[in-house]
DNA sequence: GTAGGACCTGGAGCGCGGTCCAGGTCAACG
DNA sequence: CGTTGACCTGGACCGCGCTCCAGGTCCTAC
C-alpha cells in the first residue's frame, strides 16, 4: 500500500488512550467487558474511529458518575442493538442513573456540611 | 454482680452496629485498622460508649464522602493523640478533604449535565 | 446442665476496576 | 537484514473495603 501513515484510518490504541485520557489497559479491559468494540487492521491491531472516541467519552462520563461496569454493559448492549425499540430502555436506564447521581450529590452535600461543622469546631477550639 | 442488664455500661457490638447503621464486621474492621478503639468487658466483649458512637458517626461521614481508610487513620491518630498541638493538622486534613469533596461534587454535576443531554437527545429521537 | 445466641480471634475470600506481565507478532527505520 | 517500539493475547495480580468462616468462649434461659 502506498498510503502514507498519516492518512490511515483511525487511531491506534495508544493514540486513542491518550486522546481519551484513559489507559491502554482500560480500553482493552472495556473491550473484554463488551462495553466497546473496534475495527481491526488486517494484522489485528485495533483502530479507533471518531465515533469510537465519542463512545469512550460517554463510557468515561458514566464511570465518573459511578455507574458500575455491569450497568454500563447493559447500556452498551442497548446501544449496540441499534434498534429504535431500545430507545425507551436507554432513556429509562439513564434516567435512573441520573436519579442515583442526584442522590449522591445530595448525600455528599449533607456530609460536607458535617465536615465543615467539624472544621468550624476545631477553629473555635484552636482560637479559644 | 447484681447490676441489671439494662444498666450495664455501653452497647454491645451488635447494638452499636445497629445504632450506627454499619455492620458488625465493619466495626471490627475499623478497630483492626486503628480507626477506633473500645473498652472491653472483663470477658473481652467490646462496649461502645456514646462517645464511641459519635466517633463512628464521624468515621461514617468521612467514608461516605470518599475518604480512604488510610487517610481516616491519619485523622484518627491525630484525634487520638488528644493534644491541642494536633488541632491545626486536623483542620488542615479536614480542609483538604473538603476541597476534594467540593471537586467531586462539581465533577458529578458536570457529568450529570452530559447524562441529561443524552437523555434529552434520546427523547428527541424517540419523539421525532 | 444444656441449648441457643451473641460474642471472640485470625485469616481467607470476594467484587470491583483496573493493572501488569510473559511471550509473541508486527511495522518502520537505517 | 536486524533493531526498536508499539501492539497482540491470556491470565495473574493488585488495592480497596469490606465480608465471611471456622473454631472457640461466654451468657442467658429453660
Amino acid at each position: 500500500m502506498s498510503q502514507p501513515t498519516a492518512a490511515r484510518d483511525g487511531l491506534s490504541v495508544g493514540e486513542a488512550a491518550r486522546e481519551a485520557g484513559v489507559s491502554i489497559d482500560t480500553l482493552r479491559y472495556y473491550e473484554r467487558e463488551h462495553l466497546l468494540s473496534t475495527e481491526r487492521t488486517p494484522s489485528g491491531h485495533r483502530r479507533y474511529s471518531p465515533g469510537d472516541l465519542e463512545w469512550i467519552a460517554v463510557l468515561t462520563c458514566l464511570r465518573e458518575t459511578g455507574m458500575p461496569i455491569r450497568r454500563m454493559r447493559e447500556f452498551a448492549t442497548l446501544v449496540g442493538e441499534d434498534d429504535d425499540a431500545t430507545i425507551g430502555a436507554r432513556i429509562d436506564l439513564l434516567t435512573e442513573h441520573r436519579e442515583d447521581v442526584l442522590r449522591r450529590i445530595r448525600e455528599l452535600e449533607a456530609n460536607l456540611a458535617h465536615v465543615e461543622g467539624k472544621i468550624a469546631y476545631y477553629r473555635g477550639r484552636s482560637a479559644g
